[in-house]
This record gives structure tokens, sequence and C-alpha cells, in this order.
RNA sequence: GCGCGAGUGGCGGAAUUGGUAGACGCGCUGGCUUCAGGUGCCAGUGAUCGCAAGGUCGUGGGGGUUCAAGUCCCCCCUCGCGCACCA
């Protein structure tokens, strides 16, 4: 028989990880290890799935539904089509770490994979092939199901879910539904909120118009509306709304698009292609409803400051007035918004958006003689300068629109009276103030404003600064910062020598007492577009009654499938034909469409919906399906979401303890979550008003790639590396020089390494590992394939710790640790401990290498040091410490093993390290006792031959002393 | 332009409240084991001077505070990210 270890099977290798690693994923699959007890329902210790039938010790300890609850959370993927590769679990390893050594602290942890199914690339996928996107997604899913199973993950597998699921699609048009049949009142108060305003039933609504307390838009009572008339006013409450209003519509997609989904180049997420501004009558949301809430309530999260300040800047609240200019000969007025009331003395013009409604009441008959011919744009009559500049304006993609700055405009022929001065400042239309912000029109001060300096200089119109600007301020240039009024007066108020907002104040009230400005907050955000034209999507539960009302459908009729039919994919268009109208793919199969229904008053003609939701309705609101994955009643039973997202003084909002994903969802998914978490809130379905409450976004894996002369991407992993005798590094491929860059992994630049190849060489649990101590989780990171071995080879060490490698046998010491080595121990539990407190994992793995290089350096260890090794290693490399665990004599998992404590008892130490400084530089070392006196070790450190030599015979001025690690000399200078 | 974050060996990265800079890993060098190979083992490894003891320099650059600065303060440079005609 051979002794080789090599030969013997008994190396940690990769085909003993395997063997390992296989057998106790099924052991855990079988006793349900990692099943999580709920409160109530199907999943409680005494429902029917929750009576496991556990053969053995593996399964979870019968008090854990007793336990402190702890829900982590990864932002769910979207089953791709190409795979995994090593990049993407990196994240799913930090939260399964991190919820394994949660349950060894005595939590009962929830942590599940669910997938978001339904989008955009299935869809165009479907497209292309003909095939119905569900058998892709399906496959999809039950691929990447297979590569992570490999991984050891310990997710409560019966909580996973894919929102393409009918049972999942339910209840997010029940959401759906609850969000139309409600409004936000500005007047609710909501216990435990300290803000006010919160959504409510519309039917709360109904009632106050009803009962004449709140008074229709036209001022008829509410039972002389005709049913299609009232549900025109309630259109402008609901919170889901039917409205056309300007929408990005992208003909290359064939769909429109939220705001969030379009670049800040105008163009479209996905696909690149442009989009164009149109009015179209589609979903909204009203966010904008919840803009406060959804801003004051960041400071309740434990979430990155970037994230925050990204959330904050997209809502974009700013604070000022409205004034209301007169138009000059009319009884008109103009309202603008500005933040600078202060400056209203140097208001020198009026500039409207091009799509402002009061442009064609202001377009006066014809130039007068004295408009300049830059302000006509080469036209006769000022209608037609205008409706050129409006069809100029059109036809621009929002991309177009911002590529220039060139200021343009069209002098409308009106003037406007600066209500400070009294004098006539002409109007202008111009591209630069946008119809979606503030009023849509604004005062032009040139002084003050660079746009506004800009606009002024191309259009010769004069400023009149109103702050002082510095001295050394160049005089032909505009000035934003701070200083004190001038030329600010007139005969009823004087605001000179005030400072900026003093003066705001002072002149907001004037024009206040005059009912010609009120205080104002707008915000950057927009209504959240929530319809669009593709087939892969949540069908809306709304059908249309012959007036073209939208009529919700009962609950008991949800879930609403999707319609088959024979081609999936919208009509679409040349990306740049803008005038292009978007026709939905559900549209296709009139059977579908056209529908007789008895809503309660009778069998009637009905014709459906026929767009779909944007595929963030089902991540808007998973985090509270996992609580409960199969209620059919309800979307969560009140006591599980309680339990596991209520709030706690931990988390005063409540919401999962723990969210891990990637920075790119900052304003997308993370926004639209709260707000529908919110909504949820408001109407009393759930404890928690967040949907989230500690954020950390891990960072990503990148690698480099390389390129030929070409620029043709050759396989990296064949590329070698030679220095050069000039010290630099060059990159061969086939003898040819390459060039190399860094940057994502992907399959297009052949860099990409899939997880399965780590398998084969080390086994899961060196992946696990290696990508665990590549840095803080949060931090980007360069992949290093043959840097993998050095994970691989501390393993090794751990195995040859507990195992003989050339029969197996174990090798683990029965006596008692020396003290050195009970001193490493608890050190190492103690830096452990903290580390992963802190999501810390690759300095704590370093602490675990060097308690396993002391125990080898020693020859070998105990039990009672090699035990709280195998634990403090079992969140990291699970597999091979339960086997490791087993060995050592244990029949019950690992898994709730107690985490070990530390014992201070083994931390103080005979002797420490004492450091002698001579003026600030370490000159000697002494061990010294560790309750030695201040004087004693000055003493000490003064009579080392060290310190004597380099002071070298200088006098003492002084000597600090810091007992027992540090004395710092400082000699006569 | 505005806002946020970061600059430490050849590389990834460590360094409570200011108190031994470079833990741990990769790579590299030397040795051992092996028919061979390395995904095995042992030792060394910031730069520099020195046979050595030891010295000098060293955390993007410059200045400052302090007995003591990667860490605190001021100025500057570079890189990354976000927002960008939002009145």
């Amino acid at each position: 028989m051979s002794t080789n270890p090599e030969e013997t099977g008994y190396r940690y290798d990769a085909s003993l990880a395997e063997k390992i690693e296989k057998s106790w994923q099924s052991t855990w699959e079988q006793s349900g290890t990692f099943h999580t007890p709920n409160p109530s329902g199907d999943l409680s210790a005494t429902g029917e799935l929750g009576s496991q039938d556990v053969p053995s010790g593996y399964g979870p300890p019968a008090d854990l539904s007793e336990r402190e609850s702890l829900y982590i959370m990864d932002m769910f993927p979207y089953p791709s089509g190409a795979g995994l590769h090593v990049g993407h679990p990196l994240g799913y390893l930090g939260t399964d770490v991190f919820g394994r050594y949660q349950r060894m602290r005595g939590h009962n942890v929830m942590h599940a994979l669910s997938y978001d199914a339904f989008g955009l690339p299935a869809d165009l996928y479907a497209v292309q092939t003909g095939q119905h996107p569900r058998i892709t997604t399906d496959a999809n899913i039950s691929n990447m199901t297979e590569q992570l199973r490999r991984l050891g993950l310990a997710h409560d597998a019966r909580r996973s879910f894919a929102t393409t699921d009918d049972d999942f699609v339910k209840w997010t048009q029940w959401i759906f539904l609850q969000i139309f049949n409600s409004w936000y009142d500005p007047e609710a108060s909501t216990p435990g909120e300290d803000s006010t305003g919160a959504a409510r039933p519309i039917g709360t609504l109904i009632e106050q118009f009803a009962a004449g307390t709140r008074a229709t838009p036209d001022g008829r009572a509410w039972a002389e509306l005709s049913p299609a008339e009232r549900e025109d006013v309630l259109q402008g409450y609901r919170l889901a709304y039917v409205s056309e209003s300007p929408v990005n519509w992208c003909p290359g997609l064939g769909t429109v698009l939220a705001n969030e989904e379009v670049t800040a180049e105008g163009l479209s997420e996905r696909g690149n292609f442009p989009v164009y501004t149109r009015r179209l009558r589609q979903w909204n949301m009203r966010i904008t409803a919840y803009a406060d809430r959804l801003i004051d309530d960041l400071d309740s999260l434990d979430w990155p400051s970037a994230v925050r300040s990204m959330q904050v800047n997209w809502i974009g609240r700013s604070k000022g007035a409205l004034l209301r200019l007169p138009v000059a000969e009319s009884e008109a007025e103009i309202e603008v918004y500005t933040t600078r009331p202060d400056t209203l003395f140097g208001a020198t013009y009026m500039v409207l958006s091009p799509e402002h409604p009061q442009v064609t009441e202001l377009t006066a008959a014809a130039w007068e003689p004295g408009a300049p011919e830059s302000w006509r744009g080469g036209e006769s009559t000022p209608a037609e300068a205008i409706a050129a500049y409006q069809r100029e304006a059109a036809a621009k993609t929002d991309a177009d629109r911002q590529q220039s700055r060139e200021k343009t405009g069209i002098f409308t022929g009106s003037y406007a009276v600066n209500p400070a001065t009294g004098g006539r400042i002409p109007v202008f239309i111009a591209d630069y103030v946008l119809m979606g912000y503030g009023t849509g029109a604004v005062m032009g001060v040139p002084g003050e404003d660079p746009r506004d300096w800009d606009f002024a200089k191309t259009f010769g119109l004069p400023y009149n600064r109103t702050v002082q600007p510095p001295a050394d301020h160049d005089e032909d240039s505009v000035y934003t910062g701070p200083g004190v009024m001038i030329n600010s007066a007139n005969e009823e108020i004087d605001i000179n020598g005030l400072e900026v907002d003093a003066a705001k104040a002072e002149i907001t009230a004037w024009l206040a007492g005059k009912g010609l400005a009120t205080e104002s907050t707008q915000y950057r955000l927009r209504d959240w577009l929530f319809s669009r034209q593709r087939y892969w999507g949540e069908p809306f539960p709304i059908v249309y009654n012959e007036d073209g009302t939208p009529v919700a459908l009962p609950d008991e009729m949800l879930p609403v499938g999707l319609p088959e039919v024979e081609d999936f994919a919208p009509r679409t268009y040349e990306p740049d034909d803008a005038d292009s109208r978007p026709e939905p793919a559900l549209g296709r199969n009139r059977d579908w469409v056209e529908v007789e229904l008895d809503l309660g008053d009778g069998p009637k003609k009905y014709h459906r919906e026929t767009n779909t939701m944007p595929n963030w309705a089902g991540s808007s609101w998973y985090q509270l399906r996992y609580a409960d994955p199969h209620n059919s009643e309800r979307l969560v039973d009140p006591a599980n979401e309680e339990y596991w997202l209520g709030p706690r003084e931990s988390k005063p909002r409540g919401g999962a303890d723990l969210y891990v994903g990637g920075v790119e969802h900052a304003v997308l998914h993370l926004l639209y979550a709260r707000f529908w978490h919110k909504i949820l809130f408001d109407l009393g379905h759930i404890s928690s008003s967040e949907p989230f409450h500690r954020l950390v976004n891990q960072g990503y894996i990148q690698a480099y790639a390389y390129t030929d002369s070409r620029g043709v991407y050759v396989p990296a992993a064949e590329v070698e590396e030679r220095t050069e005798d000039n010290g630099e590094l060059t990159f061969w491929y086939n003898g040819q020089q390459v060039n190399r860059e860094y940057g994502k992994i992907g399959k297009s630049l052949k860099n990409s390494v899939m997880p399965d190849e780590m398998y084969d060489a080390y086994g899961a649990d060196t992946f696990r590992v290696y990508e665990m101590s590549m840095g803080p989780l949060e931090q980007d990171r360069p992949w290093e394939t043959r840097a993998v071995v050095g994970a691989h080879r501390f393993l090794q060490r751990v195995w040859r710790l507990f195992v003989d490698e050339s029969d197996g046998r174990s090798i683990v010491g029965e006596g008692t640790s020396d003290a050195e080595s009970l001193k490493v121990l608890h050190q190492v539990i103690a830096g452990v401990r903290e580390d992963m407190d802190h999501l810390r994992f690759n300095t704590a793995i370093s602490k675990l290498i060097v308690l396993t290089n002391h125990a080898t350096k020693q020859g070998g260890a105990d039990r009672d040091l090699l035990e709280p090794l195998a634990i403090m290693l079992a969140p990291f490399a699970p597999h091979l410490a339960e086997e490791l665990w087993s060995r050592l004599g244990h029949e019950s998992t690992i898994t709730y093993a107690p985490f070990p404590e530390v014992d201070p008892q083994h931390l103080v130490a005979d002797q420490v390290t004492c450091v002698v400084q001579v003026k600030g530089k370490v000159r000697a070392r002494l061990e010294v006792d560790p309750d030695i006196s201040e004087a004693e070790l000055e003493k000490l450190a003064l009579e080392s031959p060290n310190a004597v030599k380099a002071l070298g015979g200088a006098g003492i001025r002084k000597v600090i002393v810091r007992a027992p690690k540090l004395v710092n000399i400082v000699p006569d200078a």
C-alpha cells in the first residue's frame, strides 16, 4: 500500500474536496439543515412543510423559531443564458458567510435566492428564436440553480421563487390594484411617523367629495358628475394612474421607458437607442407624492453614503419661490419658479420652455420694429418663428438637446413686467428651459445665473448685478457666490446690504403681500412611467369599459395571465423614427383583449389593458415574499412580516437586516422598492416602512483582457507574461505581443473564468475562501487565477492538522494546548468576531491562517484548539469544516455550533514586547512584565544599550511612557 | 463644472483612540521531496548602504500640529464613481 499522500486519497486535493462537498451538500438538502421556521403558516414549526422528517442530527435545532430573527438578502439575479462567471457569486458568498456566522451566534437566519425573471433580454431572445420566453427563462433558472448549488450556499430552498411564477404575479398585480385604489392624503398621519401624509384607500377621497368637504376641480357637486367624469377626477389622485403626458419613447425598442432607464446622453440604457419625448397615454406611479419621505427616511437607514446621496440628488428637492409676473398690456400672468427670488431686481428678460402652454397666447401678431434680427429666427412673423423653433425642439432627442450648450431661442413679441423694477422685460422661448421642471418658465437673471448670462450674451440682453462680487471678480462674468445685495431697491422695498438669505426672505414676503409669490418646494423627481409595450412582463389587472374608463379587476380574477401570441415582438421601428407610435405585443391576441365580464353590474364588454409592467415591478416587493413564499391568502402574513422585517431598536423602520448588491441599482430598484414598501405600510398591510435597513454594495471582480495588434481579443488564459531587460512587463500570445487592459469579465473579452473551472481545480471551498480573502467586500478587485492556490494551500494545512495524509487517521491531540497556543487562539477568536461583525472577511481569513500556521509550526494541535478552528472556518469553507467536525466525533451539523467565545484569561501574557523609541524612532525592544510600573519601564528603557547608543550622550529632555507597550525618549535638541 | 470616494512593496491588500508601517496571500529567490511536473514541504523577501552588528530612506506631492502622523489640519496632484442647462 502506498504511503505517498498524493496517491492515498487522503490528501486534501480537488478530488477529495469534490467528494466531501457533494456528500455534505446532499446531507444538508435531505436534512433541511438551512430550513428556517416562520412564526405562522406552512413554514412554521407546526405547519405541514415545517415538520421536517430529519433523518439525523443534521437538521436545524428544535428551538430555532424562538431565536432572534436575522434576515439576509441578495439582490436577486436575472436568469441569464450566459451562465455564471467567477465574478457573479461574490455577493452571494458574502451574505452566505455572514448568514452562517450569525447562525453560530444564535440567530434564526432567513436567507434564500430567487429570480428576477421578467425582462427585456428573455423577450428579445424570444423575438429572435420564436420560442416562448417562459421556456428559455425556466431553462436558464435551472442552469443557474445548478451552478450555484455547487457553492454550498446555506439557503432555505423552500423560499425560492421567480417573479414570473403565477403565484408571484398574482400578488404583484394585487399590489398594483392596491396602489391604483389609493391616493396620497397629505393630511393623513400614521402612528409612529413624524411626517404627515400617507397613502389611503381611494374610498376616503370619494367620501370627501361626496360630503362636499373637498371641492371637485370644476366646483360641481360629486353627485352631478357622470361615472366617467368621476373617474377623470380620481385619476388626478390615484397613486397609479393613466395620463397623457410627455414620456420617453424609444422606437428602437418599441417601448416607452422610465426616466431612470434613459442615460444622461438621452439613449436607452438597454441597447443605446435614441429616446424621444412624446406625449402618450401611459400608466404612471405617483412616486412624487413620496418625495419628501423618500429623502427624509434615508437618515434612519444604514446605507452607503454614495447611494444615499444619489437618491437625494435624483429626487432633487429644492426650496424656492413661485413668482407671478404680469404680462405687459394684458391680464395674463406667467408663473416662474426660482431659488433666487433675491435677484428679482436683476431679472431683465423671461424664458418659457418651447412646450409651455402659454406660448401661443403670448405670441405677438407681428414683430415690433425694434426687435433685433437675432431674436426673430429669420422668420417674418413671431408665429412662424415660434412654430419653427417648437418643431425643431420636438424633433430633437434629449441627447441632441443636451449635446449643445449653445443658447438658442425666439422672442415671442410679448413683454412681462418685472414687479420689482416695474420695467418691461422681453419674453422668449428657449429649449434650455425644461417643461418638466418647476413651471417650465424662468426669469432671466444674467448677473447671477451662468445659463442666463450665456443667453443674455447671445441675444444682447442687458444685465444688472444685484449681488456685490468680490473685488477681484472679473467684471465681464457671472457671479453666483455669496455677498450683499446691491441695486435692489424701489419705493416700497429696499434689500440693499442684506445677505442673500435674508434678502430672499424679505423680498418673498413683500411679493407675497401683493399676492405675487408663494414659497415652494420643487423636485427633480418625476412620476414613474409604469407601462411598457413588451410581451414578457406582468399584464395589468385592468380592463376598460366602453367609455374607455379604466376599471380594476376584482382580486378573485388574479392572476391575469399573459395571452398566447404567435409573435412576441412589439412593433419596433427604425431607431430614429420619432413619428412612430408604440403598439404592444399583447394587443395581437384579440380574443384575449376583447372580453365580456360581470364585474358586479351584469355582463358587459370590456377590453384589456395591453401594456405590461416594467421589470422593476417584481423586485419592488419581493423582500416581503421571502417571509411567506407560499401564502395564497395574503401577500405576507402579518406575523411573518413582523418577525422578519418588523421595526426593532437596531432598525427603526424595519426591513431586511442586510441587503447586498451592486451599486448600479442606487436610483432604480432601490427607489422603487422603497416607494412600494411605504405604500403597503401606509395601507396597513405591513409593519415596516423601509424594505432594506442595511445596504452594502459589493465590489466587482474585474480581470485583465488582452488584444492583439488588430484590436481583437485573445484568450486571456493563454497569454504569457515576460519581464524585459529594462524591467518592463510584456504580454505574449502565440508568439505575438499583445496589449493588456483591465476591466469587466465577459465572454466577448475572452477573459471569463467559470466557477466550474475552480471547482475542478480546487473545489468549491477553496474558491469560496479565495473570493472572500481577496479584499473588503465593498471593493472592486482583480481576479487572478494563479493566486487561488494560496487559499487551497491554507485548507490543505488545516486538513493536515486533523488527518494523517498517509493513512487518513485522525491526528487530533486530546491533551491541553500550551499557553502560547491558547493565547494565539483567543486573540484570533476576538479578532475574527470583530471582523465578521463588520463583514471584514479578508482579515478574518488572515487571522485563521495565522492560527493554522501557528499550529502547523507546533507540529500539530489539540482538540481544544482545533474545534474552535473548525467552527470559525465553517462560514468560509463549510463543507471541509463539516467533514472535520464529523471526524472530531460530532453527530450533528457544525452549522449551529456556538461560535467560540473569547476567554480573557488566555489573553494575559507573562511577557510583552515594549518598544523603546528615541525621538520617535524605534531603537530597542524590551520583553517586560505586562504590569510593569511606568517608573520601572522608564528605567529599563533608559538603560537599554541601543537606546543609550542612539542618544549618543545627549541629555534627556523628556520621556514619554505608555506602559507596557512603548517608551519614547526625547533628547535635548 | 458640482458632489462623493480613493492614492501604502512587483501584485491583492493589513494596520482600535495618533503609538513597532507592510499582517495574510500571490509572485519572486534558495533549498527539500519527486523518474518528471507542481495544485507538495521548508526558509528568505519594502528600497538602499554594510561581511556583520547596525544605519539611512520609505504610505501621491508640499507645508503644519505633536514626544510621536499612513492616521489630525491646510494647500496641491492623480485616479475612480455619480450628477450635469433642474432655474
